[in-house]
DNA sequence: CGTGTTATTGACTTCATTCAAATTAGGTGG
DNA sequence: CCACCTAATTTGAATGAAGTCAATAACACG
């Protein structure tokens, strides 16, 4: 069956053992993990740092389609090729995983294979949620609902920090840079939000008033 | 496993068949499938006319996150409750099956459930390339690539005879319907369209330059 | 302590929306 | 079959939200 491939596998491994093992990779800043068009024969998962992954169009635009936290897996396909471009938003560690059918990984490694299964439903649901943002949002309710979205992502604490610049941000959000900047100098000016003068930071003053904001 | 269960099953068959049978259903237009937040007991698959799935904002914002059109099959969940509204576009006939687990539907019916995951990896597919268009696309590139996806999933011809209003083209692309309707204007006075007195139709004069206008 | 990058702010423009009106299509009942 | 009625679509004019361009400011880093 052609959809048995579309899961990854354990990457070969010692003899008797059940565990699925990857290859750990370091990255740097900006480094390409796999573009679009590659031939899709690995999947990743984060284990620090962060990273993004993205369509391009004519014009120099970008769309983020999603940011990967560590514990996230990506780099699923259903096709043999890569449909989207990745790439590290600062220095950042993942693994690589060779990739195989559901099959032979649910029988060597159910865990990961759960693993697997529910991160990818969870960016399913997560891009779903962000048409709706893309389409129907204004600029304010869109950064709105992103710090709400990220900071229940990231580690707990009244405050974020921001794996991205605001670039990505706005090309996650479908804005300009500079419509991310003043929505969040009007967020700070209604004492909603508290940016330092570390601008990758943003501490969160009214959780509540950002959630009647998100739309 | 949870995720075992997010899959749909044969819903119960005679003794020793292995079909999976559904429930035929039919609705007529603007007829409510399911609400966001009903309990996900079932999922869908189209027969006849088309469905669309949507979200709601406050304001009366409407999000359609994608048409189904003949051999779709929707309402596939991974929790246990619709995050989408479904309505029928016009009289349409649906076929009903009742969910349960991947491991029982594909022991009962792999063809099945080969069609439900193949689907399934359909929309995901389709709906990040419209994450690309809502976040990026200009409306003339946004009508230019609605008719042409649409195209490619109609019986083909020279035409398109549209299942779905101007505003649900308008809540799918995140336009208004006046600019929805302005665009393929537009497009009619380029002549790389045609909009005959009957409105729902749409003939295709000129793919290449639709293409081109792409993005 | 410069220096280059990233972010903010301001002024202006533009594309798409909104509001309003006109037109067209399709259905209904005489 | 026609006149009417209602809903859908188109068109026009004015407004507005976000984008672009340009300049400044604030960091982070070497």
């Amino acid at each position: 069956m052609w959809w048995m491939m579309i899961w990854p596998c354990a990457s070969p491994c010692p003899s008797s053992s059940r565990q699925t093992v990857g290859t750990a990779r370091k990255v740097t800043k900006d480094e390409e993990i796999f573009a679009e068009g590659d031939r899709a024969a690995y999947l990743y998962k984060v284990v620090s740092g962060a990273v993004r992954t993205f369509k391009l169009l004519s014009g120099g635009r970008h769309q983020i389609d999603a940011f990967h936290l560590p514990g996230d897996i990506f780099g699923i396909e259903s096709g043999s090729e890569h449909r989207f471009n990745a790439e590290a938003l600062g220095d950042a560690t993942i693994i690589v995983y060779r990739r195989c059918s559901l099959e032979i990984l649910a029988s060597r490694d159910q865990a990961f294979a759960n693993q697997v299964i529910s991160s990818m439903m969870c960016s399913l649901e997560r891009e779903q949620d962000h048409m709706l943002l893309l389409g129907r949002k204004h600029a304010l309710e869109k950064i709105a609902t992103f710090l709400l979205v990220l900071s229940g992502r990231l580690p707990k604490g009244g405050q974020i920090n921001l794996p991205m610049s605001r670039i990505d941000i706005a090309d996650h959000q479908g804005l300009a840079i500079e419509t991310v900047s003043r929505s969040l100098t009007q967020l700070e000016r209604k004492g909603i939000i508290e940016v330092p003068s570390y601008r990758r930071c943003i501490v969160l003053r009214d959780r509540a008033a950002l959630q009647r904001l998100e739309a």
